[in-house]
RNA sequence: UGGGAGGUCGUCUAAUGGUAAGACUGCAGACUCUGGAUCUGCGUAUCGGGGUUCGAGUCCCUGCCUCCCAGCCA
């Protein structure tokens, strides 16, 4: 597990109300010190960004107290859930950066004790098979203010309801014609309480166990057990099981086993961001996004491959706590956290994502000249580079305006700024072509101020601009991303409604050589413009690059403000 | 209108009967060869009403609001 660096140690954690359950445990010798959590994804889907406050949670609170956290694949629904999701979950979760060592099992791993236990139940008069249909099921269960009624079957005799649960294993019945139900009682104001299934009958292949079995237990009588049996001590779960809390007591508890305490706490919800696994499942067989791991999905991979690191995430996780409120993180937060961890560690390199021509027009035709530049100057470690500068470059549409606004300070007709790194440049006109666009600026430069220098007279620029020499520039595919949505969508509507048309706009990028042969994966910050992350489309002729995140931009709030 | 769980700055989290704190966001400023980073400052909160107490966000009563639950999903 990883020893969290200085940037998560250098406040103290707050504390939540699990790690005080522990606590108190450990004080009262409840589990004799023990911490044991788990982490129980269904593979049903890829892991999102809600997952990892799972994870950091359960792995985090075992590796705070010295014990250990399972993986767990809850896969007892053979109907939705596929290897592929299988591992993915163990590539995401590794490369958040935790590790279960020898634990990783699949509540199908118990599926003969299960089958035990459930035999177990039916002998103490617990247990019965009831023919009821699906439909009549939910007509007997009775409303919130009406108690359901009894299931005609559920006076069946031991002996019947061993034979029959066992010809339901066999394979005797059609799906759906039987169930196992628990006898508990059909007037509990909760719902779960009401005589609920424990197994059902369902032929479908298992991605483990094959066609082994032909019936499934339902996630209340699996859970539980699983845990007991792998020595659980808080199973930590979202809000909405708190109301299965008494069902997961009452099974551990009439079985005699070992009793792990289940504690609930708030799910992660973030402002624009979509986390319900069915939805994402949605955009991508139906094509919206590339894939799960499209650098806009908020999955875990898609946020790998826009260029997100796991300790940039860790981060948030710590920072959001834990809790029981139902509340709604705003997405500015994840945005911090990143850059926190990207300022500290992306390499800086010279880019334009909307470049325009710029000739210095008293530099001597065909000269090359080597600058030095700073690879991070936030890591001296990270050391210098060499970045050629000649007599065409490309500078940023955004750094040239021929009428610059108030508070403008970069490049504008007459005005002199720093080409980082370079020279001191003053704009001397403009060429456009016919519909009057600017197509190409055109500058001097001061010789007497070679690398960025401040010239012997000691006059000042108000703004250092960054370039990229055209000859040397390599052309690139900038992938920009916003919002998937334009909206957080309301339940009841078609969320594929507000989708957002511009969530991802392709550019081509000039960019700086040294980056030439970078692999998939490497992280940049291109100066003044943004994090940028190289994409696994990348070829050796024409590198791809995600924008990650954009760099807080004080220029853009000032405009939007005059603009207002 | 049955059951369960919650309501503290704009957002999230702390304060465990004793000065309502931190982070993010916002605003203002300093610094800067990134309008980045960094630094400084400012602002805004205990759902309402009663009560207990020297003292209440915290305990009690009461009202209001929000979320979850009627899958053979998890």
């Amino acid at each position: 597990m990883p020893t969290e660096g200085a940037i998560e140690g250098a406040a103290p954690k707050p504390s939540n109300f699990i790690r005080d359950i522990i606590l108190e445990d450990n004080v009262s010798g409840k589990y004799g010190g023990r911490v044991h959590t788990r982490f129980p994804p269904e593979p049903n889907g890829y892991l999102h960004i809600g997952h990892a406050k799972s994870i950091c949670l359960n792995f985090g609170l075992a590796q705070e107290f010295g014990g250990k956290c399972n993986l767990r694949f809850d896969d007892t629904n053979p109907s939705k859930e596929e290897v592929e999701y299988v591992e993915s979950i163990i590539e995401d979760v590794k490369w958040l950066g935790f590790d279960w060592e020898d634990r990783m099992f699949y509540a199908s791993d118990y599926f003969d004790q299960l089958y035990a236990w459930a035999v177990q139940l039916i002998r103490q008069g617990q247990a019965f098979v009831c023919d009821l249909t699906a439909e009549q099921i939910r007509e007997y269960r009775g409303t919130p203010t009406e108690p359901g009624k009894n299931s005609p079957y559920r006076d069946r005799s031991v002996e019947e309801n061993l034979d029959l649960f066992e010809r339901m294993r066999l394979g005797e019945f059609p799906d759906g014609s039987r169930t196992l139900r628990t006898k508990i009682d059909m007037a509990s104001p909760n719902f779960n309480m009401r005589d609920p299934v424990m197994y059902r009958i369902l032929r479908a292949e298992h991605h483990r166990t094959g066609n082994k079995w032909c019936i499934y237990p339902m996630y209340d009588f699996a859970h539980g057990e699983c845990d007991s049996i792998e020595g659980i001590t808080h199973s930590i779960c979202t809000l909405e099981f708190e109301d299965h809390r008494p069902l997961y007591d009452w099974y551990v508890e009439n079985l005699g086993i070992h009793h792990p305490q289940q504690i609930e706490f708030d799910r992660l919800n973030l402002t624009s961001t979509m986390l319900s696994k069915r939805k994402l499942l949605m955009l991508v067989q139906k094509g919206f996004v590339s894939g799960w791991d499209d650098p806009r999905m908020p999955t875990l991979s898609g946020m790998r491959r826009r260029g997100y690191t796991p300790e940039g995430i860790r981060l948030f996780c710590s920072r959001i706590g834990v809790s029981k409120t139902n509340g709604i993180i705003e997405f500015a937060l994840l945005e911090n956290s990143l850059r926190e961890d990207l300022n500290r560690r992306a390499l800086r390199v010279m880019a334009s994502v909307d470049p325009i021509r710029v000739v210095i027009d008293n530099y001597p035709d065909g000269q090359v000249e080597e600058m030095d530049a700073v690879n991070n100057p936030e890591d001296e470690s990270a050391g210098t580079r060499k970045v050629p500068f000649s007599k065409v470059l490309y500078i940023d549409r955004d750094d040239f305006r021929e009428n610059p606004p108030k508070q403008y300070f970069r490049l504008s007709p007459g005005r002199e700024v720093r080409l980082r790194y370079a020279y001191f440049v003053t704009c001397t006109g403009v060429v456009k072509d016919a519909a009057g666009e600017v197509v190409e600026v055109h500058c001097t430069y001061d010789p007497a101020t070679r690398g960025g220098n401040t010239p012997p007279d000691g006059r000042k620029v108000k703004s250092t601009i960054h370039w990229v020499s055209a000859a040397h520039a390599l052309d690139a595919e900038a992938r920009l991303y916003e919002n998937l949505f334009l909206e957080d969508a309301g339940e009841e509507k078609d969320f594929t409604d507000t989708l957002n048309p511009k969530s991802l706009e392709v550019r081509t990028a000039k960019v700086e050589p040294s980056v030439k042969g970078a692999a998939p994966g490497t992280l940049y910050q291109f100066e003044r413009v943004g994090y940028f992350c190289v994409d696994k489309d990348s070829t050796p002729d024409k590198p791809v690059f995600n924008r990650t995140v954009q760099l807080r931009d004080t220029w853009a709030k000032i405009e939007k403000a005059q603009k207002a």
